[in-house]
DNA sequence: GCTAGCCTGTGACAAGTTTCACAGCGTGAG
DNA sequence: CTCACGCTGTGAAACTTGTCACAGGCTAGC
């Protein structure tokens, strides 16, 4: 029932809560949020319908309570574990990116097809051989993957890792990949989005903000 | 008037259709691009509606017809340079991935702030002091910009390139940029995009908590 | 040459998402 | 105490995006 969006935003909202939590502040109002997040107040707390938590129409949202109740919301109970699939470049970068930062999401398995990679730690994640990875997801109940491997390998990859339980990919190879309905795919595409940017540079870009 | 998601499915049906030449076909029909990009057949013949180009009802489309309408609508009549900022992990991936493969749009300068990694050559691209930024932007007509700086660092750097003309941004940075309304930004948000997969990996249907 | 079949292009409709607008309430000023 | 204010939560309107369904037309086979 709750959107794909409604979702997204929901993760931003926690982090911007938790850059104010961080400079102290307790309450925060609709319309505070909604300007750093570049939304409209109407928005936020249409969202936050979602998470169930209520503000209170004096002091607006108690900061440290809502970043609770989102967390509650968005997270798995007993946290997530995710596998990153190829350890190319973009692979190497997604690793460093997540190295740590995050608790209940981490990544806690590396898988390479190239024996030059097997074996090596790489980021503070041990890469195994790909043909380990059946045996590695379902024991560590991996539901999560990302998929950054050459875009040949990409769909048998994901056929390899549905077979394994996972329910969820983050693709980052600019093709669709074909899944069953079950399964949760995010694209992540770079290639199309410096498309786009580069089609939007010429012609009307139209957003609403300004410069602070 | 175009939407930005049409713009998206172009860009991949471009792929998709280069591929498709690759191996030798001649004329393509709506359901089969529709079944490579993961849409419908009305979605894909609406999107081609945008672009202009008109298929034959018997064959369908003439690929390599519908690639160069594609391309006449998509790009850029001279092409677009593209800058990067940020030669950390993330930069040099995106560098690397994008490294000659596309003539049309090409990262035509890097930037970065630490001493240490200006005047290097990282995949084929020579890294300029940040210093120098609106200077190089300028004379090259650079018009889109990749950002993936450090957080605390990117809307100061937005700011910046929008002095300096750009008018586009591809921003890889996990928070909203506020820019004028008439630069596009494409956010590429890793951190979002897991945890919509963590999200959507559990059957998203359960909801542990009900009304207290 | 005619009919059956399948395709495209598109108006009309449906679904999904965002914004509007207002009731209701707690707070602080007078 | 009372009033006015400004905020939240939410039904309903507005807008955006995707799908349906069919007219029109080319082709193939008879």
């Amino acid at each position: 029932m709750t959107s794909d969006k409604t979702i997204g935003r929901l993760s931003l909202y926690r982090r911007l809560l938790n850059e104010l939590l961080a400079g102290g502040a307790k309450y925060v109002y609709s319309h505070h949020l909604a300007n750093e997040a570049g939304v409209t107040a109407a928005q936020v707390r249409r969202d936050l319908m979602a998470v169930g938590y209520n503000g209170s129409p004096s002091h607006g949202y108690d900061v440290s309570e809502l970043v609770e109740s989102i967390r509650s919301f968005l997270d798995a109970p007993k946290g997530q574990g995710v596998a990153l699939v190829g350890v190319g470049n973009l692979g190497r970068a997604i690793l460093a990116y997540f190295n740590g930062r995050r608790p209940h999401l981490s990544i806690v398995a590396a898988f390479d097809s190239d024996p030059h990679k097997v074996g090596r730690v790489v980021h503070g994640c041990y890469c195994h051989p790909i043909e380990e990875l059946p045996r590695i997801v379902a024991e560590k109940h991996i539901g999560v993957a990302i998929v950054a491997v050459p875009a040949n390998e990409a769909q048998e990859l994901a056929e390899t890792l549905v077979r394994s339980g996972v329910r969820s990919l983050v693709n980052f190879v600019p093709a669709p990949l074909h899944v069953p309905p079950h399964v949760y795919v995010e694209d992540v595409d770079i290639t199309t989005s410096l498309e786009k940017a580069a089609y939007f540079a010429r012609g009307g870009a139209v957003r609403e903000e300004v410069l602070p």
